[in-house]
DNA sequence: CCATCTTTTGGTAGTTACTATCACTTCGTA
DNA sequence: TACGAAGTGATAGTAACTACCAAAAGATGG
């Protein structure tokens, strides 16, 4: 048993796992645009990426886990702790999310709303979905409780994060949707929400 | 083809569908109570139900629908309806919320949150829950835009939607969470989430 | 009351996701 | 080069579901 530091660019080992798993994931998602997630089986995934379905199951819990990435929370809770203290909390959160999503490429925004659009058309994916909006609503709460000062499981910060990533969500459906309409969620929701009989 | 009004209390095919129905659901939520969520399985429930598997399917789509209910969507809507025209939204919406939960029974109110746990707690059924909470956007979402003589798909009314709900969702984790919290929740909401550091 | 039509049901035979296990191969290392 | 560890494939099994068909039971007109 090693220190589990980072075994990135090691032995070949490593990297025919990396490759092998990466392999699982690409054909997995290509599969599922081209022929629906229903229609593709572990075993069309397998084949494509030149394993056997025994291999599929040692890379990926279950086929929903293709589709499960969590690349951007690190790079949101870097980009939310520099943001100026003098700002509020719902402003800081919303600069930090413009930040994040300014720096994607538009392949990358083009990948996660495909995702989005895959997990909401697909029900067992929705399962992952719930996971990953508790998850979070989970960072949010932990990152703006640090900079209050205030224990992680603080309800008023709870609150306050479930009501960010509600509001974010609640932009899912949009058909035309664009990440902006997420940062104007956030903006509306600053703003206390003013909703008044026109 | 009949008018599809109601069948309530009719002819002897109605009733035993009924109680087919109510058997397989009680049964099937309380083995999973007692041996839990996948030790219990379709066989399982139809066995104690006294029908076939096949039957099982004829009356759930899956499993998980057994823990679906929506019993209070219909009481939420009329209590919502019924709040003075005066109060903010956000406030006609926890008021309506508080008066459906003081209308409910001790029992009521443990089964209500028995389900909840196990949603929580069984990968599975949190595809169930994030159905739920779609639903539940919605519902506010539409009932609020009715009021306020928007559209059912305003963006702002949508995006308070889901705060209120992503809200009240942010509170389900807490270990010793009773129904007061939620109303907690949507008062810090109203309030506008006034977070300062301490 | 009986014949008939419709709905509901049980049974059988799939398919697919997923688990467990075991022998075999491949890689890292002394 | 020999040995231990890690990764792989194959096989057999379980359980959720689907499609289908024939039998049973409730509804209906004469």
């Amino acid at each position: 048993m090693s220190s589990s530091a980072e075994p990135s660019t090691t032995g070949l080992r490593e990297r025919k796992k990396a490759r092998t798993r990466a392999a699982l994931r690409d054909h997995g998602l290509r599969l599922f645009r081209e022929q629906g997630y229903h229609a593709t089986t572990i075993e069309q995934i397998a084949e494509a990426a030149e394993v056997s379905p025994s291999t599929f199951f040692r890379y990926f819990p279950s086929k929903e886990d293709i589709v499960l990435v969590d690349d951007l929370d690190a790079v949101l809770i870097a980009a939310f702790e520099t943001q100026p203290t003098e700002k509020s909390p719902i402003v800081a959160v919303r600069d930090a999310i413009a930040a994040v999503l300014a720096g994607l490429t538009d392949e990358d925004r083009e990948r996660e709303q495909q995702r989005q659009e895959l997990m909401l058309a697909v029900p067992e994916l929705r399962a992952t979905m719930m996971d990953e909006f508790r998850r979070n609503i989970d960072m949010v709460a932990e990152v703006v409780a640090r900079r209050l000062g205030r224990p992680a499981n603080d309800f008023e910060v709870r609150v306050f994060a479930g009501a960010v990533i509600g509001a974010a969500i609640s932009t899912f459906e949009i058909p035309t949707r664009s990440y902006e309409d997420t940062l104007r969620a956030l903006d509306f929701l600053a703003a206390g929400l003013p909703l008044v009989t026109d």
